[in-house]
Formats: C-alpha cells, sequence, structure tokens
DNA sequence: AGTCTGACCTGAT
DNA sequence: GATCAGGCCAGAC
C-alpha cells in the first residue's frame, strides 16, 4: 500500500467518466453491475460485497467489488456504498468515505444501528440483492428461515 | 509484458 | 474460537 501514489483516486483520478462515450457494444462492465446492485439497495439496509458479487451476472470477486466502489462517489447517481459492508457486518470502507465517521452517520441516519464501527442486528438488516441461492448469504442468514 | 495491489471471502491450522 | 494463508478477477505502474 506504499507503492501507491494516489491512494485518494483509485482509477487515476479519472473518475467513472473515463469510458464516457466508449461504451457501446458491452457498456456492461463489472462497475455498472456492482453500482446498479448497490443501488438497489433499500434504506435502512445493508448488505455485503460477496452478495453483490453473487448477485452480479458475471464472474467477479468480493474484492472488486470493493474496488469497483472506489468510483461510487464518481457515479452518478452517487452509489450509498455507506450500506455495503463486509460480511462481518463492519464498515471496513469508512475510511474511504469523506470521513471515516461518515459511512457509520448515514447508516444511524437511515435507522441502522452501528456499534463500535460494526453494524448491530447486521442479519436484521442485511439485504439480498436478489441472488436466492447466495451461498456466503446462506451462511450468514442460514437461520433466517 | 510483468508485477502488485485491492473497501473480500473461504478454508485450513 | 482465533489466526494464517491462499485464491479470485480486474486495473494501474
Amino acid at each position: 500500500m506504499k507503492k501507491y501514489p494516489n491512494p485518494k483516486s483509485p482509477s487515476s483520478s479519472k473518475n467513472a467518466a473515463t469510458k464516457k462515450k466508449t461504451e457501446d457494444p458491452k457498456p456492461v462492465s463489472f462497475f455498472d453491475v456492482v453500482y446498479k446492485i448497490a443501488r438497489k439497495i433499500p434504506k435502512g439496509r445493508v448488505t455485503t460485497y460477496g452478495a453483490i458479487a453473487e448477485a452480479a451476472d458475471i464472474k467477479l470477486t468480493p474484492r472488486m467489488v470493493g474496488w469497483a466502489m472506489n468510483g461510487a462517489g464518481n457515479a452518478k447517481p452517487a452509489v450509498p456504498a455507506h450500506r455495503v459492508v463486509n460480511r462481518n457486518g463492519e464498515l471496513s470502507g469508512r475510511q474511504f468515505f469523506a470521513t471515516p465517521t461518515l459511512m457509520q452517520e448515514l447508516l444511524e441516519q437511515e435507522g441502522v444501528t452501528v456499534k463500535n464501527d460494526k453494524v448491530s442486528d447486521f442479519k436484521t438488516v442485511f439485504w439480498s440483492p436478489g441472488k436466492p441461492k447466495a451461498t456466503t448469504a446462506t451462511k450468514t442468514v442460514k437461520k433466517k428461515i
């Protein structure tokens, strides 16, 4: 993490607009897919990176989801990255926000209780992107049904 | 062209 | 139960 000159701007600070008019045949970059799913997250609810990766039609790893979130602020409309947490329910990406506490503030604002940088009742506020057979979600919410 | 990193997850020790 | 290591795909230098 030290060899990175610009930790602030992930995509060379070119923002997501880099592909502006270059999209035509296959505009469905894995970025767009993640954004689309993240935007579908209802208010007061959170999901995990792995769940999004599973919901994506394309083969994708949870890591890529987080990486794609880098452009969330640049994406339009802005993607509610604060509603996306890791499988543990921790606000791992809070430090990537404008302020480390912004993520928690937003979550609490929507009614999500955050304790110690972790979502309380994570399983309760957990929301599935739409993939019922989510392996990860199955384990997390296995006792849901 | 090769190397490394990355807001993760899963499995094994 | 906690910790370590590996893996996965894509992008940037």
